[in-house]
DNA sequence: GTAGAATTTTAGGCGAGGCTAAGATTGACG
DNA sequence: CGTCAATCTTAGCCTCGCCTAAAATTCTAC
């Protein structure tokens, strides 16, 4: 059932997939894996049941999809070492934090156990990958979408749910990445877009990008 | 004709495999290959006519194996991602030495030119890895086999050619490591092996081990 | 130079993981 | 409640990379 060295590339990257919409509070879907991996939904029904079989998912034909305890111990790993990957990469390496994720995407499967630790002892354990992740298990989640957040309160930008090159890029250029602080402004009324002020400045954000954005109220204890 | 980001991993393999063997004199031959990766003769013969396809490799049946111009060019920018991942491994998260091969051969897979090229930047464009392989194209080599080695003469080794966990960690116990100081004090009648004394101590390295180790006489350059 | 050993290749198969096209199921909406 | 669109699965096929068993070739040694 499943040892650790024993799981394909593929079959690791779609336990990170479901993984991460698990987290994000979407049920991940067939159709919704098959985007996020750039294959067709029919092979994404093939690996399910290989999943299945391997007792890493819970799932039954057109049903819902689960991680099980095993498969989500996995995914956990996985996760902890793609972020343990990225920052490396962005702080030993100084690798522009756009490409980050992709680079980090196919190094996470050449990391051993070992390693990972090593990487994490280096860096002094830290908590958050350079996109705002947590590295290891999260308990409780006190952050908003953006989407959601109150309008002129101080806000900090706490992560970011999309983590391509062009969003992290275009983010970057407004000054929106984790630990910024901004205010919602305004919201439009139609289309939901978010104007928000960063660093004096205001921008506005798409609804859809919006949603991608998790904040909070600034907590006393950070402050650079 | 096989663009950079095509090649499958496991032709990354075999190409870095070829190189080597190329490298170490002895020319690739199907089952030496075979032994080297670790999968049947039969296997060995399957990819060579991919790889003749590809263009990077020039052969015919039961015919001696040469890398391209093209096939060279790739093994040399796989094998320089190989032992920038050993510098890294081996420096930066300090790994132990003996692990830093085989963490590296997944690795090297796994990194852009962009990664590679940040490493060599961050670590100062080493000339070497971790076992005293050039990293970039070496012209001449001065070094000769420890089997060849004149007795009596101050010698420092210079690479180890096998790179496994065992043999590493056992010239790592006999202080055999790239930079030791040593001389050749004997040579057994029967079986070819090596007296040698190291750090005011005597050994004997057996004959097909005696010929891994590549040494030569100290330069006046490199003196710690 | 020829027999036997060693090496290499062919033939035939298998599993992983992908694809397309077509059919099944679900769900949204009039 | 039925219909139609969206979603999901099945069926059938493909490539890659490996395997075993058997045949072909080359090498070695008398």
């Amino acid at each position: 059932m499943a040892q650790t060295g024993t799981l394909t590339h593929a079959v690791e990257e779609y336990l990170e997939a479901i993984h991460r919409f698990a987290s994000a509070r979407e049920g991940p879907t067939t159709t919704g894996l098959a985007e996020h991996l750039d294959v067709t939904p029919a092979s994404v029904t093939g690996m399910l049941k290989r999943l299945a079989d391997l007792g890493l998912i819970a799932y039954q034909r057109y049903g819902r999809i689960r991680l099980t305890p095993a498969g989500d111990r996995l995914a956990h790993a996985i996760v902890r070492r793609h972020r343990l990957a990225e920052r490396l990469l962005a702080d030993v390496l100084e690798v522009p934090l756009d490409q980050v994720h992709d680079e980090a995407c196919r190094l996470e499967h050449a990391l051993s156990p070992d390693v990972a630790g090593r990487i994490a002892d280096k860096l002094g354990d830290p908590e958050l990958c350079p996109h705002g992740h947590p590295i290891d298990a999260q308990a409780d989640d006190r952050t908003m979408s953006l989407l959601d957040a109150p309008k002129s309160r101080a806000l900090v930008v706490v992560r970011l749910e999309n983590e391509s090159p062009e969003v992290v890029r275009y983010l970057a250029d407004q000054k929106l990445l984790p630990k910024a602080r901004l205010k919602v402004r305004a919201r439009e009324p139609v289309g939901g877009g978010v104007v928000v002020e960063v660093d004096g400045e205001r921008h506005t954000i798409g609804r859809e990008l919006a949603a991608t954005i998790r904040v909070t109220r600034p907590r006393r204890t950070s402050r650079t």
